[in-house]
This record gives C-alpha cells, sequence and structure tokens, in this order.
DNA sequence: CGACGATTTGACCTACATCAAAAGAAGTGG
DNA sequence: CCACTTCTTTTGATGTAGGTCAAATCGTCG
C-alpha cells in the first residue's frame, strides 16, 4: 500500500501491528470467504496467491480478480449483509484479517491510512475495468499478454520479485477462467506466447522473456493501476524502481 | 444513496444543500471528465444517462458502466493524479460537481454521509464484477438481457421510475459498445427480445413487458446490488417499494 | 424535401468452443 | 522405487456464435 503514499511512522505501526496478529496459514484452492456470507473482518493477502470468483448455475467459474501479496480483500466490505462473490486461495497463502470495527475506526480516524484503502480501492476498480475492456475489445491471445503482464507489473510493484520471474502457481484451467476462454484455447494462446519467445514456464515459475514484446501484444498501458502516485506525494524507492518497467 | 441508510437530518440537509449548487447542464454525447485528465471534483448525476468509457487504440469505445441519476462518479477519485477513463453523458443530463477537499471532509468527518458513500462504490464494484461475468460467461441474448435489467433496477431503486417502462436514450451502437458485441449482433437479439415478448421499444423509451421472463433469461441474481440494505438498519420505503421486483 | 444518423437485412467468414482422446506430471501408497 | 491414480497439458477434428461487409430501409430534424 505504501506504493500509493508514504505513512507516517504511527501509521506505519499500527499497520504493521495490526497485519502481524491474526494472521492464518490456508492451503491451495480454500476459501477465505464465500458468497453469501456475511464477512465481519477484512483479510490481507499476505503471501501467495488468492482471487475472487463466482461460481455461475451451470458450475463454471468466473475468477474476477487476482489477489497478490499486499492487496486488501474489499476494504469496506464489513458493512455489507452479505458477500456477492467469494475469495479463495490459488496458492498456500498466509492470509491476516483484519475486524470491521477495527477497519471502520482506521477510515474514520487515521486519515493516513484511509488514503492508501481508498487508493488501493480505486486500483481495484480500474483493475476490474480493464479486465472488462479485456473481454470486450481484446482477443484471446492479447487478453492472456495482458494478464501475465499485469501480474508480472502488480508482483512487482509489491516488490514480491524483482526480475521478469514470478511463482504463479496457476493452472491453465484457473486461467481459462478468469478469461473467459476455454482451457483448450488458453493452451494453445500460452503455446503461441512461449513460440514467439515471449514467456517461459517451468512448473510455477513464469518467465516474461521479453517485456518490451509482451506489453506490445497485450496493448498494455498502466495507467489504469496508478503507479504515478498522489499527488504532490514524494516518490517512493519501490516506486522508482518500478518505473523503469513501464 | 438513501437506499442503503437513512440519513440523519443533518447529513441529509448537508448533502441537499452540496448537490444544489455547482449544478451545470450537459448536452448528450458531452464528456464530464475526461481520461488523463486530473479531476479535482467529483460529480454526482442528478438527471440524464452518463457512462464510464475508454477510446481503444483502434477507436473503439468501451462502456464499462452506466450512470443513473443519483450516481456518484468516482467519490474518491480527487485523490488520483490523473482519471483512468473518461465519464461522458448519454442524454441530456444535470450533474453536479462537489470539490474533492469537501469530499475528504465529508469521507472523514461525517460517518453517516461515509458510509453511504462506501456502500455506493462497493456497489459499483459489484456492477463491475458482474459485467466481467456477463462477457466471460453469458452468450449475446443473456448479456444483453442481463444489462436491460439491471438498468430496469437501478432506475426503480432510485426511483425515476414507479413501473417497467424508462427512458433509455441509448443506441443500438452504445450497447455495442457496452457490451462488447457489434451493432449487427445487438440488433438481432434485441429483435429477438422483442419477438419473445419480452420487452417493447418505442423510440427512447423502452418497456421490460415480461419482468419476470426477462430475469430468467439474463439469469440475474440481484445480490451483487446489495438492496438488502446494511447490517442492523432499518428498511426504507424505497427499498419496500423494490422489493416487489426483485 | 433532403440528408444524415439509426436500424434492419442478407451473405459470408473466423475465432473460439466443443468433444474426445493421448501424453505428461505429479502425488500416493505399498 | 515402482505401480497406480489423478490432475494437467497437449493434440486433432469438427461445430457455431458472433464478426464483417455491404446495402437497404426507416426516422427525424433542419
Amino acid at each position: 500500500m505504501e506504493q500509493y503514499r508514504l505513512f507516517s511512522d504511527e501509521d506505519r505501526r499500527v499497520l504493521n501491528d495490526l497485519t502481524s496478529k491474526r494472521q492464518r496459514q490456508y492451503g491451495a484452492r480454500e476459501d477465505i470467504v464465500r458468497e453469501g456470507e456475511h464477512s465481519p473482518d477484512i483479510h490481507i493477502v499476505l503471501t501467495g496467491l488468492a482471487c475472487r470468483y463466482k461460481l455461475l448455475e451451470n458450475g463454471n467459474r468466473q475468477i474476477m480478480a487476482f489477489l497478490v501479496p499486499g492487496d486488501p480483500c474489499d476494504s469496506e466490505i464489513f458493512i455489507l449483509k452479505e458477500m456477492d462473490h467469494s475469495i479463495g486461495t490459488l496458492a498456500p497463502s498466509v492470509i491476516c484479517s483484519i475486524p470491521g470495527s477495527t477497519m471502520k475506526d482506521l477510515l474514520l480516524n487515521r486519515p493516513g491510512i484511509a488514503l492508501a484503502f481508498w487508493w488501493s480501492t480505486l486500483q481495484d476498480e480500474g483493475i476490474l475495468r480493464e479486465r472488462i475492456i479485456d473481454e470486450g475489445r481484446r482477443d484471446a491471445y492479447s487478453r492472456i499478454a495482458f494478464l501475465i503482464y499485469e501480474v508480472l507489473l502488480r508482483m512487482r510493484m509489491v516488490g514480491v520479485i524483482d526480475d521478469e520471474s514470478f511463482e504463479f502457481p496457476i493452472t491453465q484451467a484457473d486461467l481459462a477462467d478468469a478469461t473467459g476462454l476455454t482451457p483448450v484455447h488458453v493452451n494453445r494462446m500460452l503455446q503461441r506466447l512461449r513460440e514467439e519467445g515471449l514467456i517461459a514456464v517451468q512448473g510455477k515459475t513464469w518467465t516474461v522473456l521479453n517485456p518490451a514484446g509482451l506489453r506490445k501484444v497485450a496493448r498494455f498501458d498502466p495507467n489504469y493501476l496508478h503507479l504515478d502516485r498522489a499527488r504532490d506525494e514524494p516518490e517512493s524507492e519501490a516506486g522508482k524502481r518500478l518505473r523503469g518497467l513501464i
């Protein structure tokens, strides 16, 4: 979250405090909150990989967003009666939870932290909107390229990687659920991306061999991630490092 | 916004005050804020119809959301350096603006109003997620049915209509931009919806002849709109009226 | 009335889906 | 360490929803 603004020492202390308590280890493919339940807490992914998804009547699953370390899952969700989607892990992950009452307090009484959460929400919305464009107007090949490029960037943003390789413990079927394609077609598009020398996959480790090429195929414009920081805020070190990539 | 929670008299007064100032009349197809600009204010649609959209490199336009009267456009957007999408009217509309500084103040110092804005943001996100499912997993016919049903419901929510007819001054090309289909195909699907006796369109007035039928075709589950109000909040009159429909 | 945008129709084409089966990986237990 | 199951990836053949292109009709507004 510090991507967006520098916290005061006090804010940072409060956040570190909160996230170090109430941690829980999840296995792969476990639900954190389920559609229809009320979620009294909010959750933050600390390590691993999670996603928002929804199961459809016909048994299909649509993954609507990936959640990488540092991502808060719905900072305001506790005010709702029930979840309109589920959140689950894709890989073994550590998730921490913060009680809704504490969140409410933070959002109303700690402007610095509230601002960071707002930024995160806005970024989330941006990502959702971009996915709509993706599905509406990009073909399968660019769509998958886009998704991979976005994950690369987000993993770099939060500092879990430093180069072009990242752990992405996901199956092609998951990717199909996220892109609205069939697993078969995802497979063919991935083959093409590999043939073109854009990416390489060994086991769960994905490597972007040609970031510029992948970005071009994806027609990726990172403005929706709002990496340019808030107005009138000094740039963080992490931000500077990231700028090399985009 | 009162859909979500009842305001105190004081909150209502503040909001009425703010929205009655700084109103501006827009024609059809005018931009309110453009991608790339910084938006120091937030906007609220008072009458008419607006949308969020993005122009793509190839000239295509993707409409990502419709904004009906009462909808705040990005309550927190003023904290960002620049917009990642544009907001424009589809029909002549009255839009009011609230300065970012005032918004910040409201969000931090008026819990009642802040809560209503949070709810609106969460609903927005829900709508975006639903659109992703729509494009990813529903066929063209249900997709259009879904969109129409959602608009009907949202118009009823905010009380601009009382029955199954509503002003929806949109072209089939707009609808194509919103669904990720071609105008030609939108046309054929609309014909089918009319043949099946589900809807009728005369000019800019759309009528849902068979709400239950349309809802079934759309496989519409309204949980993502969170009409069930907040936890532990008494139900509003508007909410009760609406419940008949869903 | 003329003109320009919106809707409609028809013919044809392609990206992706569907179905089915083979070939690899990878985990499990003996 | 090997047989066995089960999940994942890959390949091939075939089908179809929706795209593309082009022209005709319909509305509406100056």
